[in-house]
DNA sequence: CCAATAGTGTCTGTGAGACAGTATGAG
DNA sequence: CTCATACTGTCTCACAGACACTATTGG
């Protein structure tokens, strides 16, 4: 076998999907390319990893998205590895994706001052210049995170600290496309143990409405049946 | 932002956590290591991209699981990335994990005549020595492979062409540690409309088993619950 | 015949879906 | 008061678990 100094070494970067919620509608950070390939056109945030400043792939993603955005995102976990001389015009390349949520109020004011980072609905993605194959990672992405949503309380990292169930209703409803029942959503709510109650309540319109947050230690179970399709 | 040929590239390997069945035993390969580091330590199959014979990731796992057993396997996933300084002592270094399942019966003859290749159960790997973090990356493959043979058909990559409801409970339960119902099963190969009956039937020591076979064309589907843990 | 394995019938349990009904806030 | 939103009670339904029962082979 060959050392591995002999061997030509493909390019190797982290891109993030980070993905919000806002007035119900399921968002992706996306940021315009200045340089080539596709300069101008839209991608994903992400780059090289900085051997001296990251102490693994994570870590990388992290930094990445904290020069976007400002803050950490409050959920980051693998894609996929995509791969392959066709996806990079400057030859053979191996990019880690990672999907990432985030409260859109927590970064919303940070990101107005970032230039060329913007939040983009998913639906209205075919409608730009979308790099590389930033456009199928995407997609990928939002089918993980449907499929997680079905089984889990994702989307709870879509929201603030504290958070009532309507806004948890409405954060699932814009992610799976599909209305849920409050009271299903109530029964897993209660049956995790995940949660605390506030003490608090807000008004919502109506009724005031009970505030719910993570436990400090809480670990995100996996539910043993999915919501329906 | 530096030109991508003046950074750092860490190393990028791609390993393999090759899992099958035998006598109601789940097993991995691993490979007998002969360079430095980690010398004479058992180690997962795996090497470098070659960019001029693999077209992607995927390319490079199947050609290096092919080099040690002779076959493709019968499903080859992702699993994860496991990066950092620690993990090899010749610095930063990435690698993409992959887990695959392959039938015992389709390796078994090969596997002898390829020196320092051998299947070994998953409960034994703590009395060997293992290179890396590769015992990590086993545990985490295993976990995955459990959690999706409750809820999918997964465990049939570790059959022949043609199987027994019998045999496919018995790979089941070997790789959950878990007994399960012959009728859930039977209830969840109806359901899912992937297999077709053979008109054959084998001998297995009772009343002659009905042979069922993976319909050419079909996907694997998601049971919407899980087996009960 | 018996032993062994394959396969069925059917009851229970759990948790999601549906939806009517009640509770409590703002105006 | 009315309207809007929050929450509860409770029925149905799908499907996994349990397990007794029948079926079919070899010896």
């Amino acid at each position: 076998m060959p050392s591995p100094d002999l061997i030509k070494k493909p390019l190797f970067t982290v891109d993030s999907v980070l993905f919000t919620v806002q007035d119900n509608v399921l968002k992706v950070l996306m940021v315009k390319r200045a340089e080539a390939p596709y300069c101008r056109a839209w991608g994903l945030p992400g780059g090289f990893i900085d051997i001296d400043l990251d102490q693994n792939t994570d870590m990388t993603a992290r930094r990445k998205l904290a020069a976007k955005t400002g803050f950490a995102p409050n959920y980051l976990a693998q894609l996929q590895v995509f791969s392959g001389l066709e996806r990079d015009p400057r030859g053979f390349s191996v990019t880690l994706a990672y999907y990432a949520l985030v409260a859109y109020q927590a970064v919303a004011s940070h990101i107005e001052t970032v230039e060329m980072a913007c939040w983009i609905p998913v639906s209205e993605l075919t409608e730009l210049v979308i790099a590389f194959d930033h456009l199928q990672i995407i997609e990928l992405a939002r089918q993980r995170l449907q499929q997680k949503t079905l089984y889990s309380m994702l989307p709870v990292f879509c929201l603030p600290q504290q958070f009532t169930i309507g806004q948890l209703m409405a954060v699932i409803e814009a992610i799976i496309e599909k209305p849920i029942q409050r009271k299903s959503l109530m029964r897993r709510i209660e049956a995790s143990e995940m949660f605390e109650v506030s003490n608090e309540k807000i008004s919502s319109g109506g009724r005031l409405a009970q505030l719910y947050s993570l436990k400090p230690d809480a670990n995100i179970i996996n539910f043993e049946r999915n919501l329906s399709i």
